[in-house]
DNA sequence: ACCGCTTTCACTCGATAATTCACAAAAGTG
DNA sequence: CACTTTTGTGAATTATCGAGTGAAAGCGGT
């Protein structure tokens, strides 16, 4: 690192305000109204390194966007509205921008889903199989099958779980700990819990999921045991669907299997 | 108009990923993936007019945003997320910016932001000028006197309004038509109703306010009377604080002299 | 081993944004 | 009132990044 720990919050404030859309100069000068409260060109050209000459210019863009206010006088002050405000005012601006993204890709969405799949397709990053998984789970209407370490059982998780159960589906919940078995309990009272069908920890293995015995998911966690434990395991996962994907067949045959037998432990 | 309307939801889709930070290409992929679900490099290159060579690195930005699974084989085949879920994903991506955003502008906002001011500042459209008289509001302490056309006192700025009655700050709420007095009576038994200070419709005002008497501001609908009444009328403003302001010493002069008044209408 | 297809990658070009420059208008200053 | 400094606007220049192109490397099947 060589940036002065002073400037980093201006720099983090510059770039997310550059992610939303704003020129640099108009984030610099923005940043700078907001340390000084307000300020002419000058001044803000000072404290912001943006050419005096066009910083009207950012000004104006963020006129655009409702973050300042002019004073019209010689020379022109100008005046940065709060960071609370500031937050509201992006926020209004992302749920305009993703309602209309919704409607339009709702328009564009084919009214069914293609349902059978023949391959098995991989997703990368945590926050993406656990979408998969939510997702998944929704449309549950009879069984999810659900074995997990307890690092990846996060609420939101839970959540719809308890989702499909108050639908009326089964849930099997594998992998977790008598612990938490019991607060899942209180949540998911009619959740069935059932040990691990095998060694669980010190395998690479994240979770593996059934869904009405059409659709199954199967994550490992990468960057292997023997890595360093400071970054939390990155996790990837494959996925299929349909009656005859070959995944989904294999999956099906092992907890069906074991599932059905009361004593799963001993076997195979 | 040229473009055809079937395009038209295809356009805003792409549109609005561009804005959220998506290459073209990757946004003109996304959008060809929605429409047919699945499907290969060629696919995707003959629906959504990305070079086929490039597709695969559209695919590898949009795999970064958690958009779209690969299956791996060859040819390989992309799949996109669901509408739903990739609005959610955006959701959750926009709270994590703006949580940053606010993180860092927090740290670098000064404590207190200066309070008396010399000048009047303008703001320029109707969603800011809002923001504005919301902000104000929500600083009240004592008195909040609000004038207004009716279109202007939309559901937040009476939230606001409640908000500071329930503080104990007084309301002074003038120019509503007595119906909407009723309404308003409801939400805020506390606030008292004043009539207009003078013939309020057929001119080109907005609102006028005044907060605990050092805070003003005064609004006034532009693209005049005799325009086309189509587009809903853009809001200008001027606002000043402190109690030595200018424009805050004319309007206390005003609005004191009138409310402490029995009889309003007929003076001056 | 060959051919066709898929995939990757290095490179050009052009649009756009960043930066600089020149100048007119206005505001101070002696 | 002449002169200097400051302020604001517009155009000119430079840099950057992404769209588009094409060559070359894998891969599968015959």
């Amino acid at each position: 690192m060589e940036t002065d720990p002073d400037e980093e919050p201006r720099f983090a404030a510059i770039q997310q305000l550059e992610r939303f859309g704003l020129s640099t100069y108009a984030a610099r000068t923005f940043v700078a109204l907001v340390v000084l409260g307000t300020g002419t060109a000058k001044d803000v050209s000072r404290v912001s390194e943006v050419p005096r000459t066009r910083v009207y210019d950012a000004i104006e863009e963020l006129q655009g966007f409702g973050l300042v206010d002019v004073q019209q006088s010689s020379p022109k002050e100008f005046w940065a509205i709060s960071a609370e405000t500031t937050v509201g005012t992006f926020e209004r601006e992302m749920d305009e921008r993703l309602s209309i993204l919704v409607r339009a890709l709702d328009e564009l969405e084919p009214v069914e889903r293609p349902e059978e799949q023949r391959g098995v397709w991989t997703v990368d990053s945590r926050s993406s199989v656990t979408d998969r998984v939510i997702e998944f789970i929704g449309e549950a209407e009879e069984e999810v099958v659900y074995m997990t370490v307890e690092d990846l059982l996060t609420e939101d998780v839970v959540e719809a779980l308890r989702g499909a159960a108050e639908r009326d589906a089964t849930i099997h919940l594998g992998g977790v700990s008598s612990e938490v078995q019991g607060r899942i309990q209180e949540d998911i009272p009619d959740a069935e819990m059932f040990e691990s069908l095998w060694v669980w920890s010190d395998t690479p293995a994240g979770r593996l999921m059934m869904v009405d015995g059409r659709r199954t998911l199967v994550s490992v966690l990468v960057n292997g045991i023997d890595d360093a434990p400071t970054e939390p395991r990155a996790e990837t996962a494959v996925w299929g669907a349909g009656e005859t994907n070959s995944l989904v067949v294999v999956l099906r045959a092992i907890f069906t299997h074991r599932l059905e037998d009361d004593d799963p432990l001993d076997e195979q």
